[in-house]
DNA sequence: TCACAGGGAGAAGGGGGTTCTCTTTCGCGG
DNA sequence: CCGCGAAAGAGAACCCCCTTCTCCCTGTGA
């Protein structure tokens, strides 16, 4: 970080005192910063690798740092889990985005949201290219809903609100029934579209084409 | 069980020394099915006490039994826990078939059997009487139909063979939009009555009517 | 009565998350 | 340049929990 920049959420200081102590910290936060990131790197290579979980142990030798500065900056594994989750989430509402602006028309793109997302939380099968989250993630997911609703509901904000913006488009468009509950509906949809998984092994589906079903069987349901 | 009864799977006996081989491995099998009951009910009340999670160590404590006895019925938690869904799996079927068999109408019992689900599937908020499955079961689902599909597909088959019939009944009625399969709309209508939870917690709605929400987005797909 | 399978008690092993202690390193003021 | 204190590396220690193993008692059939 050039000496010229400020942090951006750091009132602006108005004495020399003030700029020290603001230059001290800046630089803190930016060894901070790396470090986490660090952690973070470490834990996604262990997830893309490994396949299944990873331990604290494995993380701490992968980023070269110490147990003992992994508890400084993690309460414990539970928070990494967190922060790799809600980047996560937000990595896919910006792939999201991109998909979405190719298109124009509103049901046109609920569609584009609800088959893209549902491809992006498929968990990839040995032998396709790794696209979606690693099954240590969803699980994770799966737990975080069940156990902390809160922060589970403040991790997926990015996707919810941007499939919250569609159906409004297109309600506005006039494409949507009328009366429903927008809000339950981005959380029933969601939910389908991401655990749909289900589906695919309770009834020994292939799993390629979920995403289409589930729209067909979403959109004759919210159509006019 | 009775000198008189016979194991139900037993092929007929046809000697004295067969009869006796037959009735001492049916003694042992009563006995074992007594052992199995005991780890099981300890179990149950501990999920529906403790409300989280529970140990081995506290099954055999609560069951009276040893560890090493434990071992030798169930080659890990991992199939106490399996046991226990699947009854409460087919204790869901059975309640299901109750509740089904007062309704005529294919739809209104498409209709019953997911918002029944849906409420059984709800684990219960502290407070209210206890009725769905413990949260240690929810989890352990969740798990198993994304680490073991295979067998999750079979502990589930109870409710998933009735809701297959109900649509088949619907759709012999001509009350299903044509050229639906069946099948993966089974699956897709179980997973999201069953993790409704997730639409609940995200946008915060009030837990009572997710179901019904849930039947009219899903009627208005599915019904011509 | 004796031999032995069954099984109770609980120690031991092993993995994993979390905490603690010792020690080194490093930047900085004197 | 020196010494001090904060940061942090190494890893031992602790705790919880699942699983295995060993020892020993008990009840039962010959």
């Amino acid at each position: 970080m050039s000496v010229n920049e400020v942090p951006a959420d750091a009132t602006m200081p108005a004495t020399r005192r003030e700029l020290a102590v603001a230059r001290a910290l800046d630089s803190a936060r930016s060894r901070a910063e790396n470090r986490v990131e660090l952690f973070l790197d470490a834990a996604r290579e262990l997830m893309n690798t490994n396949a299944t979980d990873f331990t604290v142990q494995e993380v701490v030798e992968r980023s070269g740092q110490s147990l003992r500065t992994f508890y400084q900056y993690f309460a414990g594994k539970y928070e990494l889990l967190l922060a790799l989750f809600e980047e996560s989430v937000e990595g896919a509402a910006v792939q999201l985005e991109l998909v979405i602006a190719e298109r124009d028309d509103p049901i046109e793109r609920l569609h584009a949201f609800c088959v893209e997302y549902n491809r992006m939380c498929r968990t990839s099968a040995p032998g396709e290219p790794v696209i979606g989250p690693a099954p240590a993630l969803v699980e994770f997911a799966q737990q975080l809903l069940t156990s902390h609703p809160k922060e589970a509901a403040h991790a997926f904000a990015p996707v919810v609100e941007l499939l919250g913006r569609l159906l409004d488009d297109a309600d506005a468009a006039g494409a949507l029934r009328p009366g429903l509950d927008r809000r339950r509906i981005a959380g029933v949809v969601l939910q389908a579209t991401m655990f749909n998984a289900f589906a695919a092994t309770i009834s020994a589906s292939p799993p390629g084409s979920g995403g289409e079903v589930l729209w067909d069987l979403l959109v004759h349901g919210i159509s006019t």
